[in-house]
DNA sequence: AATTTACGTCAGGCTTATTGACATATTTCA
DNA sequence: TGAAATATGTCAATAAGCCTGACGTAAATT
């Protein structure tokens, strides 16, 4: 693991910080907000470096996570919705799924229902790798709530929801809280 | 955008899936926190996003903003430090400063006790434009913030703030949390 | 039969990052 | 004072991961 299991900081020292009242014209440092953007930068920095480590092992990147995160995520996924997912170009996506597909951790197979598009599951072995690359993260976030209010979790989901382009909510919804289907198609 | 795949919307089996292969008891769908994962995921692809246009506009990138942002917020800051909050190499940051500065967002100055350091200050043209690349970022927290709890926007501090490793707590706290100085040293 | 859609692929290029090696000015230490 | 460490700059080579543009193919839709 690649977090210090240090004893956490106490939370108590939150109360009274310098949330406005600034010194110059323009409260550029009073911006309220301003915390959370840094924050944020500092947060997803360390968050994902979890798995860098693992990944590096594997000769992959953080695409090829994402990739294989969703894709077990969402077993039968098409390349467009993944694409529309990632946010790049099927040229970028190309060789990342290129790659998981032959060392086998990602199978695609043709739609029955539309035979033009090649469907993406999950192999035994893509399951596994992505639970270990997921680890680190569900630890740090386990952490992070621990010994806090139990309000806590629904309002930082909340508020990261309320974070994301509302054009994208009802998708990011269904994909975040649906459940991957138990569907008998593994590879091998 | 062809986001049209299967109308599963059971929010209610949460517990027992059949998981194959190596892992063993780890329950995928049910691991707690893992929606935050992917809304994390999703909330910080749409919140990098924001600047993005006028970035661009500027013939900058992402580098850029995060420099100019750290320096406007701590002026006087050292290449040295730069590098340790951005996690990046002196190779990297100089090609990116080199652009600020030549295009008059940034200036250097010999510092005063250890005449080696070139620290970074940003000019009042360089703060303008940090102001309103942080602007819709900005926005979009106050819309996700908007008609929740009051107790919502600590909590969400707190929590970022848990996120990130606890080794660099107290280094993240003084650079988030400390008013930029009013110091005189403004280029003109 | 013509068009659209879903996907694959080749080519070329950009930004941001990397490691390694070396240079220079300045401070600190012995 | 001389040696070593420090802060920074720079050149070179490399790579991941993204981009746009163009073209091709199979399958579905009209």
């Amino acid at each position: 693991m690649s977090i210090a299991s240090s004893p956490r900081t106490s939370p108590a020292a939150f109360s009274s910080l310098p949330e406005s009242g600034s010194a110059g014209a323009d409260d550029t440092a009073g911006r309220p907000g301003n915390d959370i953007v840094e924050l944020l930068f500092f947060a997803y920095r360390d968050f994902v470096s979890d798995p860098d480590r693992l990944l590096t092992q594997y000769g992959f990147g953080r695409a090829h996570h994402r990739v294989l995160h969703f894709v077990e995520r969402q077993p039968g996924m098409t390349i467009a919705e993944m694409l529309d997912i990632l946010g790049i170009t099927k040229q970028s996506l190309n060789p990342i799924l290129k790659d998981l597909v032959e060392k086998g951790y990602i199978v695609q197979r043709t739609g029955t229902v539309d035979r033009r598009q090649r469907l993406l599951f999950p192999t035994d072995k893509g399951r596994a790798l992505s639970l270990d690359l997921t680890k680190p993260q569900l630890g740090r976030i386990a952490r992070a709530l621990a010994g806090t209010e139990p309000d806590v979790r629904a309002k930082v989901t909340a508020f990261l929801f309320a974070m994301i382009d509302p054009d994208d909510h009802a998708h990011v919804a269904r994909l975040v809280w649906t459940e991957p289907a138990t569907d008998g198609h593994d590879a091998e």
